[in-house]
DNA sequence: AATTCAATTGCAAACGTTTGCGTAATTTTT
DNA sequence: AAAAATTACGCAAACGTTTGCAATTGAATT
């Protein structure tokens, strides 16, 4: 850089120590008050500007929250780090956010890397590959050398964690029971990858909501998606070709939402009348639709607020461990709004 | 923290001098063979890792990427910061992303306390406001002390900065032109917010074209919208609420056409017959819209990698300022698709 | 005039790591 | 056997800042 300016140097401009300086600067009212108003405009002159590693090495604490995150390309996500900055940013804090597109490896690496830069914290969402696999020793060496660590979104293993999820199971039962009650008879499920936990909780509340209206799941009425609407046509299209097609469908998320419409409008069926659809994670975009989306609003905003809140509580000394669960809300739209019940 | 371990721990347990540990542990070849063994698998026992913040001090480089961004919520945005990541990621950089919500304060904010973590360099897409009223004196203060800013997206008043944006002109212009191949005699603008360098390139590049075929802008036909669906679609209706009706729509994302398809379909006018669309960014619904929508695509992932990768030149100590200018590429959907030429 | 007190400022250590240089011990060369 | 070369390690400073304690100064009190 070159041209930083240091206390040092400004110690050796004044003929004083640099803890003088230091002090003037913080406006300790040890230092004399002109000889504080003196050095002070001398040091906004300059440009000086505190040098916040230095502090971060003496204090052990880096005002830095790292943020580990599968994927930054869902709307889910980037309104995860828009809760998060609007409670950390008035706090002083700063993120490092990585994203390891579901790959251990990286998460691994990662981790290690915001270990290194000694983060005061770190907010995760497990990768798909650590799920799937219990790799979990880089959490677990991690959490022994007391980092503390805030999981979202995705379960881990140990009970003793601190964790912000949304009630993706009662999300998933409200969805399949308005389906039930606009009439529906045979409810499809596109089901989100396997190892990954709002996929198995949404799977979950699927299943237990047909239970208690007496119904059996069908797992030909199960097909198993990406994230992506190409997913989500490719395993609609599936569905509509079988003998027994499904008069309503609840899938894992929006986007999928998107390419079922796509194809089903394709086919010349009529939603909501003939084929009923709710969403997950109600998108911004859910609204405008080809037909007005359906949707379960997880609240992502208020899951990267509430980490924050729980981080904020963790620094101000909060040892014991909290698990926070959002509730689910069900928005209703022309996708499954039909007019005569059952 | 509490049960870190550091160098020093590790002198005092081999009884040796920390700089002995510290070339033990970096493989130094000065220090004796089976020495490096012993300590190296006792510091990896004992879960030792490196305290990178003291070594940011010791060399003035924090091995991080400061990233100020006005909004996080677009496909645009996430796709940048997923460029920056794939190309920093592999060589050992952490990204301190920022989101300023198009505030001028919080863009200050930020930016004092990136270059108060002595971040090794800067990437920022100005925030409306600090555009709006060419507030730079904060960005200037951070040139004077020659800390590496690379612009994004947004032009800077100076001219010798770095820089990397897509020809948004080009693209307007191309998208424009092809709505008149296909036969578009009233092409209407949904154009962005006023202030912002994107907004204004596209409206020029869609003035230019008009003017290259002999047509004036017609300012009836010129609409003001935000970035966001329900944005488009007032704008959209009041355009349609017109005696001069348009039959053709060029809007400055893909965003507002989702609003502008809403209502152009409730109001019962055919796309693309009627009325042809065609959008900017081309996002992944884009294929998904109510009428697959035609799209520019600014390729937001490769000015992404193209600023991560002049962030490195300069790194490596490249001095003299490097602007990269993007191809953008028309992508054809059903929105503007006509089998009848002009 | 001697003593106490308050007001300012300086000293030095600390945070964790690296690195040039000095030094001791051991081996090789003459 | 003496000189030279090699091997292996320690010392101390440096990065920028804070902070408890000591030290200095001058003024106020006895």
């Amino acid at each position: 850089m070159g041209n930083t300016v240091s206390i040092k140097d400004l110690a050796r401009k004044f003929k004083c120590a640099p803890s003088t300086i230091s002090r003037a600067l913080n406006d300790h009212p040890m230092i004399n008050i002109d000889t504080r108003k003196t050095i002070q405009e001398y040091a906004n002159k300059v440009g000086y500007q505190k040098n916040t590693i230095s502090l971060s090495l003496l204090n052990k604490c880096s005002k830095t929250l790292g943020v580990i995150i599968p994927s930054i390309s869902h709307y889910h996500e980037t309104a995860i780090i828009e809760g998060l900055e609007a409670v950390l940013q008035p706090a002083g804090y700063l993120l490092n956010i990585c994203v390891t597109n579901e790959s251990h490896a990286l998460e691994k690496e990662y981790l290690d890397r915001l270990v290194a830069n000694r983060v005061d914290a770190i907010c995760i969402s497990l990768s798909q590959e650590t799920f799937d696999h219990s790799l979990n020793e880089h959490i677990d060496l991690a959490i022994s050398r007391s980092l503390p660590i805030i999981f979202m979104d995705r379960f881990y293993h140990a009970l003793d964690v601190d964790r912000v999820i949304t009630d993706d199971f009662k999300g998933a039962f409200m969805a399949t029971e308005h389906l039930i009650q606009m009439g529906c008879q045979r409810i499809a499920h596109l089901h989100g990858p396997k190892g990954i936990t709002v996929s198995q909780q949404r799977f979950k509340g699927y299943e237990a909501c047909l239970k208690k209206y007496g119904r059996e799941v069908d797992l030909e009425l199960v097909k198993q998606v990406m994230f992506s609407p190409e997913s989500g046509l490719a395993a609609t299209k599936s569905l509509l070709d079988q003998k027994i097609k499904p008069d309503g469908i609840f899938a894992v998320n929006d986007e999928v939402c998107f390419g079922a419409m796509k194809i089903i409008q394709e086919k010349n069926y009529k939603i909501p009348e003939e084929i009923a659809l709710v969403g997950f994670d109600d998108i911004p975009l859910a609204a405008f639709a080809p037909i007005a989306l359906s949707s379960v609003s997880r609240q992502s905003k208020k899951i990267g607020e509430q980490s924050a809140h729980l981080f904020l509580s963790k620094m101000n000394g909060m040892s014991d461990h909290q698990q926070v669960t959002l509730e689910p809300e069900l928005i209703i739209r022309e996708s499954s709004q039909r007019n005569h019940y059952s």
